[in-house]
DNA sequence: CTGAAAGCGCTTACAG
DNA sequence: CTGAAAGCGCTTACAG
């Protein structure tokens, strides 16, 4: 391994100059820099970010958690996604990604522990969207900088990088009003999740304001699962008075739901239209392809990679606290006018 | 930041000692132990990474870069499994992924050779079908710890983990020929990969053992996207004697075959059966449900973690150089026997 | 414009 | 069983 004395030995200089040639440092000559330079190429020299690190208190790393399969399934659709921003993203200004994870709640606390009390990391970003995450708590009283993808209903003075999931699902509805459907049901998620909840309530806010009914048995609540999707249909569908439209928490709970109303006979859009959410790839695929809102995981890592740097480098930016990505209704097959018969 | 010398202070020894409860090593008197362990958590010392990494020159970290969207495109579909296998082991084994990217080949290999030079990694994990890959050249004349998910055609003496893909590919073609087919044809991928060639020669294979003919016109080479698979069909099933059945290289393009088969009028698997490869996700969900190769792409990464971090550990592990992680054949429904008219 | 010295927070022979 | 000292490879006042 050759280090900064190697270099500076061969150049006849002291190390202190060739540190400073390296961090490009105020008035060292044109000739010894471009010396130095020369050696450094010559020698193969690569500063040893250890030490570096050691003494400047930086890393040039970010930290993340991977999301544990169990807990956050609907999350893992979009880790390519997201991660791809991030680093795109981190890469360009400098910095690298350090993943970890946790087998449980406590291990994932642990793990991130390590990283800041350890000086892995310069921030963390933060994949979640549990009610009273005790990583959110450390990460808030510790001071130390991280942004949250995702809401938290705890803290309101944190980093986040969001959806606007009210008006999200308020646009999707909206979308099947304009066709002309006026009995709209709605495929939710977990009830105890936020985004279930902003969901709801972006669905109830459409209708509200166009004056359409609203029944209770239009409203199935299940998880992020494709099951969920397609066990809600012989109810849904076998009611007196059946939605002509269903709004779908998500594009995995839209497949399940798809399968099952072709299973009870019933056409996609002909029969019954759906609008879901997230865009993930496969639905570009389902026949008929879904009419879907795209959140924009990408840009969400992007964003979030972007307010994460930021507020590393200026101490305390005067950033907003919440970004709102915007998200896009993408219209393919699965939304159609109804037929009044 | 609490450091090693105020928890010295505090207990009234030396530094040393404190470095040795930490590290469990030898013979420090029980009593001391437990008591420098009390004031750790008291003080809540967690040792500085990169001053331990400074000394011991170890990071207990892999590195691994984010494949290029052009470049390796089927890789991102298993991305996130991928990754969730390596960082299981990985974390188990109380080591963390480093994440970089680069926009282009040379910065590709920048990014490696910060990581490694800048002694921020302990192994590289290398996700990469390319020929000719210099990050690979690079770091098997470095001699730095690493390991290939893949193969490389230009060294042997590399450890990597991989799928048997001849024989995955003969496995496929066999299920065919089980039920009965006597016509058929591949869907291949882009002809300069291993990959392709690989399965083209299990398919080949498994036709010359049966004694099937093997004809030129039922072999199409493409992309690995939906669009190849797709635009593939017209010009197959218009042959005077079409195929009755079909080996596609990978999920996302059989479901373009599947696309392109229901459009132009043909029933799987009742007309024409379908067996793929990697039993992404969304094989699940199409229909018919695909019946295709699982290669483990979790394991796939388990294992790479495994005999990565062994190789480290171990100065020349005895280890194999290339191991295969087992497939196995998933059916499902779009191979079925064939109807004899 | 450049160097000598101290220090970042650890580990590890060496000595006792 | 424990401590003093040197050192890992850098950076950065301080001095000139």
């Amino acid at each position: 391994m050759v280090t900064i004395k190697d270099v500076a030995k061969r150049a006849g200089v002291s190390p202190s100059t060739v540190s400073r040639v390296i961090s490009g440092s105020t008035r060292i000559s044109p000739a010894t820099t471009s010396r130095i330079k020369l050696i450094m190429e010559e020698l193969g020299y690569h500063p040893n970010m250890m030490a570096k690190s050691l003494v400047s208190k930086t890393t040039r790393t970010l930290g993340i958690i991977l999301p544990r399969p169990a807990e956050e399934m609907f999350l893992n659709l979009f880790f390519s996604e997201f991660i791809r921003g991030i680093v795109s993203h981190a890469s360009r200004a400098g910095y690298d990604l350090l993943m970890t994870s946790g087998a449980t709640e406590r291990e994932e606390v642990e793990a991130i522990t390590r990283m800041v009390k350890g000086r892995r990391v310069d921030g963390i970003l933060l994949l979640s969207s549990r009610r009273n995450d005790p990583v959110i708590r450390f990460l808030h009283d510790d001071r130390f900088p991280f942004v949250l993808i995702g809401r938290s209903p705890e803290f309101d003075d944190i980093l986040s990088v969001d959806t606007n999931n009210v008006q999200a699902a308020y646009d999707a509805t909206k979308h099947l009003i304009a066709q002309g459907h006026e009995r709209i049901g709605f495929v939710s998620g977990p009830p105890h999740l936020v985004i279930s909840q902003d969901r709801m309530e972006g669905y109830q806010q459409a209708l509200k304001e166009a004056g359409l009914p609203m029944k209770h048995q239009w409203t199935v609540e299940g998880e992020f699962l494709q099951e969920s999707g397609y066990r809600a249909m012989s109810m849904i569908m076998s009611l007196p008075e059946p939605p002509t439209a269903l709004v779908v928490i998500d594009d995995v709970v839209a497949i399940g739901v798809l399968r099952g109303l072709t299973e009870i006979g019933f056409k996609v859009p002909e029969d019954i239209s759906l609008v879901s959410f997230n865009n993930i790839a496969m639905t570009q695929l389902t026949s008929p392809p879904l009419t879907t809102i795209d959140i924009g995981i990408y840009q969400l890592g992007y964003t979030a990679s972007q307010t994460l740097i930021a507020s590393i480098q200026d101490e305390e930016g005067s950033a907003r606290n919440r970004i709102l990505i915007p998200h896009r209704l993408v219209v393919r097959e699965s939304a159609g006018r109804i037929l009044k018969s």
